[in-house]
DNA sequence: GAGTGGTCTAGACCACCCG
DNA sequence: GGGTGGTCTAGACCACTCG
């Protein structure tokens, strides 16, 4: 009945993969990489517009629908953020609302609101190897230290030390990090160019020793929660390892499970 | 140019608000919420093979595009599982890999098993105040009181006491506890009908109390984790309460952050 | 009104599973 | 070979945002 012209959107299709099927991997995967690698480079920062899909469909030479599908999974992933009508952006944690995506204590009443900083220490240093091996560096490569308390009105609630690699994090200063103002994953993403995608944590129970008691003012021996956090960038690359020492008197570590 | 016919695909879409943009819903998610009617009420009971995608489309006179949006979102939420060339199943709890998904428990060294169950009491009683807030019931309404001890390679780990809503779980006893192999949410959903889909958990760290210590085989005062979760069914209801103290000396509490 | 993401459809073909 | 989910396209229209 119909006198149907050649597909075009099967020659497309076919020509994505072009060869047997082990090695196949659909096309808006593909073009999600490529979207992933303009990430990674910095061609559209934190923040920023990114590209529409139709623009984006013309550059690859694909379907509309096929970038879509690529960009559903980097929405999915919080690597971009949609808003109709506008287009879409480049996740950034230069927002309230990205500041409790990693940090899971909540206060037990009220609302969440931002802690209080105060650095103890601040310096560059040689990995340990227990350092080096979560951060996939050589031992005695060089990384920065940091030590930080942050209390909840006025409550010393968490005490922490954090490590970075030495290579990404050049210019890291005590001064840098006091005076900026937001999430220290904003000044991250901002100030050497590193994204936080995503973390895995592993918790245990412990009993406040020397220094925790001190710095949470809780008696030596009470039961906190510890936490060691090690973060990724694109390429699934750890670039932060973090041990945490939480105080669950007035908050709590909270959990969806789906 | 063309000669167009009337467009079906935005008669229906049309068809499907039908009214202002305030009260606008997808065709999709109604399709989706139909699917979930249908998963609640036991059409289709968990591992059972559900319609195929164009049955499913013919049925609610859609086309399979967005049935597939529906189920995608299903699937996503673990509601159901898709298997190509297969076709899509009613998710169940009585598989290998459902077993941690509510558990976030892993030993530091080596690979996740299944722990032993010793029911310490099993009984119904009245709901406490605190209980029955949680659970959305009246105080005094009747529950099932259920704990227990779970050790992993002969080692007690867990201690956890459980609340379930009298009403939902009327022939639950400690012989069909006992005698029942696999996750205990597998006898839930198989035995009484009653689907976990998602839960909601705090977790403090406390000393070990007496119970605690005897049970766990620990010095009174020893830190431990302190988990209270909350599982809900569908529509949000929520069906269980559950209290466990872990013990971290040989694992730890392991939490994917993104 | 123009531009963006969001929905819906129809149709073709592919990868996978099973009898 | 037939059925199922999975991919890809093209095109229409809708909801939302902004100038």
């Amino acid at each position: 009945m119909n006198p149907v012209p050649p597909n075009q959107a099967s020659d497309a299709a076919t020509a994505a993969h072009a060869g047997q099927s082990p090695s196949f991997r659909p096309l808006y995967q593909q073009i999600k990489a490529l979207i992933t690698q303009s990430l990674q480079s910095g061609e559209w920062k934190p923040g920023e517009l990114m590209p529409s899909e139709v623009e984006l469909a013309g550059r690859f030479k694909v379907s509309q629908g096929t970038v879509r599908k690529a960009i559903d999974e980097l929405a999915a992933e919080n690597l971009v953020v949609r808003r109709q009508g506008k287009g879409t952006f480049v996740a950034t944690h230069a927002e309230e609302r990205a500041h409790f995506r990693f940090l899971r204590l909540m206060p037990d009443e009220g609302i969440p609101h931002h802690p209080d900083n105060r650095f103890l220490d601040v310096r560059r240093m040689r990995a340990p190897a227990e350092v080096a091996r979560l951060l996939d560096l050589k031992s005695g490569d060089a990384v920065v230290y940091i030590k930080r308390v942050q209390s909840f009105d006025g409550q010393p609630t968490i005490l922490e030390e954090l490590w970075l690699p030495g290579q990404l994090f050049k210019g890291l200063t005590s001064e840098r990090l006091v005076e900026y103002k937001g999430p220290m994953y904003g000044l991250f993403e901002s100030e050497f160019g590193t994204r936080m995608i995503r973390a895995t944590e592993k918790i245990r129970a412990v009993g406040a020793d020397a220094a925790a008691s001190e710095h949470l003012q809780v008696a030596p021996g009470t039961p906190l929660l510890c936490s060691e956090r090690v973060s990724y960038t694109y390429g699934d690359k750890a670039v932060e390892l973090r041990r945490g020492i939480y105080s669950t008197l007035r908050h709590h570590y909270q959990n969806e499970l789906s």
